[in-house]
DNA sequence: AACTTATAATAAGCAAGCTTATTACATGAA
DNA sequence: TTCATGTAATAAGCTTGCTTATTATAAGTT
C-alpha cells in the first residue's frame, strides 16, 4: 500500500521470522542464532580480539562479550589475554565448536529453503547484492559529524 | 564467501543496521519504531482488537500488549472494552497520533534514503517482491504437525 | 617519572521479542 | 443450569541488542 515502508519494515518483519523459526528449529541443540553468528565469525578469524571482531561485525562490544561469556561457559570458545597487551582477549574456538558449527550449518540451510522456496536465483543473487550494498549505506560507523 | 549463510545473516544484520538508524534518529521523537510500527498498523485498520492485530503483524500477543500498554500511557493509543465480548479490547488511535505517524514517516524516509542509496529502481522492486515471499514462506503460522 | 589521554573489556540498566503459565470471560454439551 | 473447553489479555522470566558509565592497561607528553 504505502511503498515509502515497505523496505524497511519488510526486512524488520523477515528477518524475526527468519531467526524465529531457525531459533525453533536450533533449540534442541542448545544453541541460538545469535551465538551461531558469533562462532562462524569467529571461525573465519581465529585469534582476533573482542574489539575486532565487535567492529566486523557492526555489534557493540558489550553486546558480543556476553556472546562470549556464555560460549566460553558452554566450552565453545576459548579467551586468552594477548601478552603483548594485556588489555586485550583473543579468541579461539575450542575442538567442540567444529561439529557444533556444522551441525547448525546444516540448520540454517534448511531454514533458507524454506524461506526461499519459489524465489528465483537472479533475484536471490539481487538480494545478497542489495543487502550487502544496504550494509554498507548503514555502516558508517556513526557517521560522527565531529 | 559462504554464499549459504549470506542471505539469512546479511537481513539480520541490516535489519538491525536499519532498526538502530531509526531509533538514533528518532529519539529526539521519545519513540523507537517498534512503538512507530503498531501505530503504523493500527492506523489501517482502527477497532481491531489485540489478538488479530498481533496475528496480522505475526507478532506475539503478549509483545503487542507491551508495545500498547505503553502506547496508551503515551496518549496515543486507546483501549477499549468490546461491549460484545468483554475479554476484548479494541483499539483506536487518539488525535495526538497523527502528527507522531506523519512526522516518523518522514523520519523513516530519510532512513530509506540513506539505505536504498545507489541502488536500481527495479533491484528495490525485486527486494520488496522478494521479502513477500520470504514472509509468506515463513508465515506458515507455526505449523502444528497435529 | 608523573600525568593526561586513549582503548579493551565489562557493568548497569533499558527495549523488544519470545515461551510458558495465569486469569477472566465465552461457548457448547450434559 | 452446570461443567468442560476454548480464547483474550496479561504475568513471569529469558535472550539479544543498545547506550552510558567504570575499570584496567597502554601510550604519549612534559
Amino acid at each position: 500500500m504505502n511503498k515509502d515502508t515497505t523496505v524497511g519494515l519488510g526486512l524488520h518483519d523477515v528477518a524475526r521470522m527468519l531467526r524465529r523459526e531457525f531459533d525453533r528449529r536450533a533449540r534442541a541443540q542448545g544453541l541460538t542464532r545469535a551465538r551461531w553468528q558469533v562462532l562462524w565469525n569467529l571461525s573465519l578469524r581465529e585469534g582476533i580480539h573482542q574489539a575486532a571482531l565487535a567492529e566486523i561485525m557492526d555489534v557493540a562490544p558489550i553486546s558480543l562479550t556476553r556472546q562470549l561469556e556464555r560460549l566460553e561457559e558452554e566450552g565453545l570458545v576459548e579467551r586468552r589475554v594477548d601478552q603483548t597487551d594485556r588489555r586485550r582477549l583473543r579468541l579461539y574456538l575450542t575442538d567442540q565448536a567444529a561439529p557444533a558449527l556444522e551441525s547448525l550449518r546444516e540448520l540454517a540451510m534448511g531454514v533458507r529453503h524454506q524461506a526461499l522456496a519459489g524465489i528465483e536465483a537472479d533475484d536471490i543473487d539481487i538480494l545478497v547484492r542489495v543487502l550487502g550494498r544496504m550494509r554498507a549505506n548503514l555502516c558508517q560507523r556513526t557517521e560522527k559529524e565531529e
